[in-house]
DNA sequence: CGGTATCCAAGCGGATACTG
DNA sequence: CAGTATCCGCTTGGATACCG
């Protein structure tokens, strides 16, 4: 049994909001919902590098964790539909600071990774 | 060589700011650091569920995507401080929106995750 | 005090194939 | 269309010991 000396309870606000967010699609998936995209293959398609299994997945976790609400419409072909709940509501001022800075510092971030990644392969 | 077949560019401006906040530490660290907890140990002591090593690692991440600046004092005993640069500073709203955020819900999310735990024990 | 090297466990996320 | 099962690799980050 692994027992880990390090425990990491969620003592500070940020573990809380990491945790929920932490996900590598979590922020995108919360900010598509938010945009009108509700049903998992829209949600596939805006999302299309990651495979619509660990897009399921981690939309189980945001419903688990409160943010998001699902709707399975009991029809053929299936369907269904993903809602923001009112917590996951409270976190859209988070995603809209993440997707601004983002935006605004993309394309300097980018150019800095440019310049790092070949010190690392030629090392 | 290992080739992904879903490359994942950082194309949502959300992407990059996850790239660079994503780490287990990063935004406590940022978070310590604007409090004025400046010295390696000063951050290891606030983050004491994580060990120096990681920090560190995490610290010279934070420094090589341009979000915090390093100096290093020529002392003995060695001494180092960290300090936000402008493009660290400007994330800080993102940092207090999370922090407030965890803050206000932490509780009640705990309380959540206690009801979930036992349901994968039992299962 | 600060930093590094080595080793390694676990979790996360991706590939693929399949069912209702 | 939506979801699940299985498999597996990579990355992350934690343990420990050691050097400046």
């Amino acid at each position: 049994m692994y027992e880990p000396k390090l425990e990491h309870p969620l003592r500070c606000g940020v573990d809380v909001t990491m945790k929920i967010l932490g996900g590598k699609w979590k922020v995108c998936l919360i900010h598509s919902i938010r945009n009108g995209l509700r049903r998992p293959s829209e949600l596939h398609r805006t999302n299309a590098y990651a495979t619509p299994r660990v897009l399921n997945q981690q939309l189980k976790e945001l419903e688990d964790h409160g943010i998001v609400r699902k709707v399975i419409y009991p029809v053929l072909p299936p369907k269904a539909e993903y809602f923001l709940t009112p917590e996951g509501e409270s976190m859209l001022p988070i995603v809209d600071a993440m997707k601004a800075w983002g935006d605004t510092h993309g394309e300097e971030f980018q150019a800095r990774l440019d310049v790092l990644a070949p010190l690392e392969a030629g090392a």
